[in-house]
DNA sequence: TTGATAATGGAATATTCATTCCGTTTTTCG
DNA sequence: CGAAAAACGGAATGAATATTCCATTATCAA
């Protein structure tokens, strides 16, 4: 312990030091070393409290591999190489709040960075409010009927396009049947018209409503076809058409509203419904779906 | 330790409920007990990584001691009193837990409501965690190259479309030329061919990385038209040939990644190129731009 | 004051954990 | 293609750590 860290070129102390030291030289690392020092660098948590095994489990490494890779980068040994993670963990006084005070702060005025900061600040309120109102048993029933459906429509224009977009991923990802109407050409009633009872749709819209989404929301409504509504305000026009909906109450930048918390809803509402058809597979109570 | 736990009222699974348990019951408490208790609460840094030795020493009593105190408060032990004050400094980041408690507290296990919690927990620790590493003076520099391009071309692909979706409804609200390189058609490559150094590119691209935009982006690079990349990981292929870059780790929750950090970021680029335009429209170094 | 009970200190113990070692596999270079 | 070196997996080992146990001391009621 004496003479052998005079040898070493200099061991990194603080962990944004040992990031960039990793990054450096993670070409040339052998592959199991450079697997795990990626898990390192997006796990860094773990990294603090979690045992050497524990961790190579988690990595799919075996426990020596860590203590390889601490020796590989100058450290005494995984023990050395863990007081890094958790002088990280340590020494992070900022919380959020006061880290987002701290990006205000270092900038004048109207510049960038207060302008990034005002967006995730507004992101974290958003998301934070809708995890406050939303309920749960309102999830619960939309899911049980989107989960029946033959296909689920999407409906979603402007601001809301991308979260249906977003569905329209996870959906395709899940194996479950759907059909996007959106597109840039004036197709859209036509596809519309192709929706029975036997479906569903899901519509996004916000404030100002863009027109096409509400009639062709009560368009299909008119046929029978149950909605699932996501928009901001029991006053939407959507809401009065829907079978269930959701509030989702955005907070807003300089006049731009966020998307984070519709976006989180976005992403439940796929998982939720692939996971109720299996369960409905097991215990069918009337022949929907596929 | 079979009956002893279900005799227990409850015991504390996070640290401000532990907090009141003490302070509560502290009058009643033996004297070491008492001494013991109160250094952890004044130290509880010290109690998520110090050894039983070495918190014992510290706090001026016997190790066996803080295993009677584990007891005493119905753990296990020593190590398993110790995970709440771990618990605590991995989860420090938000002050929305208690809100989405109330959603978790109302679920069973494994109904819908617990999954739409997830999500919005893993969105607001996306959100914070974007805030705490994401560098201010990278995102001006940014800002910088995008608001002298003339075109700002979009490249993205599956589970980032919507990213850039949203980018460009933005873009289009301000008045910002650009053009969307998503098509599902085959004519991608011909549309970024008209970009030049002029211009510049935004490329969002996550783990697992589409091959089409990484081929795209360094196809643009060579021409030099500079890249601002959005990416989840330093050794992101994107990162590698981007002008600038932003990491964004999203949570993720039932192996589906948030996308709400990201759509801050997303949102707060357009934004701030249409002010830096502003600015440079009255003092304008060079003439690049409309 | 005295006996009984609870609390405490400190050593003994059992467990968990990081580390090392060795046989095998993979890679590298002639 | 073949030999040497590096990397790796997995079990063995030894150190560190939490826990338990017991003797001693303090507390309290009769």
């Amino acid at each position: 312990m004496t003479s052998s860290e005079a040898a070493q070129t200099r061991v990194p102390r603080d962990f944004e030091s040992l990031r960039s030291v990793i990054i450096e030289r993670k070409e040339t690392m052998p592959k199991r070393l450079a697997q795990v020092a990626a898990y390192a660098l997006s796990n860094p948590d773990d990294m603090a409290f979690g045992t050497a095994a524990s961790i190579a489990t988690a990595a799919d490494v075996q426990p020596s591999t860590l203590v390889r890779l601490a020796h590989h980068l100058g450290y005494d040994g995984f023990s050395d190489l863990q007081n890094v993670f958790r002088a990280r963990l340590r020494d992070r006084t900022l919380s959020y709040e006061e880290r987002l005070l701290s990006l205000e702060a270092g900038a004048t005025a109207g510049s960038d960075a207060e302008l990034l900061s005002g967006f995730l600040n507004a992101a974290s309120q958003s998301v934070a409010r809708l995890a406050s109102t939303v309920d749960g048993e309102t999830f619960s029933k939309a899911v049980d009927v989107l989960a029946r459906a033959e296909t689920i429509y999407l409906v979603a224009k402007r601001r809301s396009y991308p979260l249906t977009a977003h569905i329209a991923y996870a959906f395709g990802k899940l194996g479950i049947r759907h059909q996007i109407i959106a597109s840039p050409n004036g197709i859209d009633t036509e596809m519309a018209q192709f929706a029975t009872g036997k479906d569903a749709v899901i519509a996004a819209s916000f404030s100002p409503y863009a027109a096409e989404s509400l009639t062709q929301a009560q368009e299909l409504a008119g046929r029978g076809v149950p909605i699932i509504a996501i928009t901001d305000s029991v006053f939407s026009p959507l809401a009065a058409t829907a079978t269930h909906w959701f509030e989702v109450s955005e907070a807003d930048y300089a006049g731009f509203r966020s998307l984070s918390a519709s976006m989180a809803l976005a992403m439940a509402l796929p998982v939720a419904i692939a996971e109720r058809r299996r369960s409905l597979k097991r215990t069918p109570r009337r022949n929907a779906g596929e």
